[in-house]
DNA sequence: AGATTGACCGTGT
DNA sequence: GACACGGCCAATC
């Protein structure tokens, strides 16, 4: 029986490698997930020390409204905006366009 | 063990 | 519609 803390984070890093390619989800909506809807900001935290981007795209993971933060590869959001794009998700100016990309968990 | 920070979110002005 | 403030969660120093 782990701590509560450890299930979280592994549920986070769990439900990241979970969104499909070509979608994004928010902070919330992870943390949600993950059994904390006000752990948005934890979540954050786990992506900047997530331990391989390979095994966590935390590059699909945007803010609620649909603005790209922070990014701990390449040159941090410019890097992550273009995987997006090259994943297909589809953008409004400088944000995401959450009405078409936004994950929509099954 | 205690205090601070941080890739956030919601609400108010 | 844009700016400012507070609150929550977990990790790190």
């Amino acid at each position: 029986m782990k701590t509560s803390t450890e299930t979280f984070t592994a549920k986070v890093y769990a439900i990241a490698q979970k969104i499909p390619v070509g979608k994004v989800a928010t902070y919330g909506q992870l943390a949600a997930l993950a059994g904390s809807p006000r752990a948005a900001r934890a979540v954050g935290e786990l992506m900047k020390k997530n331990p391989d981007r390979s095994v966590v795209p935390c590059h699909r993971v945007v803010a609620s409204n649909g603005a790209l933060t922070g990014y701990a590869f390449g040159s941090g959001v410019l890097t992550k905006k273009e995987i997006l794009l090259q994943e297909g998700v589809s953008f409004v100016g400088a944000k995401v366009d959450l009405k078409k990309s936004q994950w929509n968990r099954s």
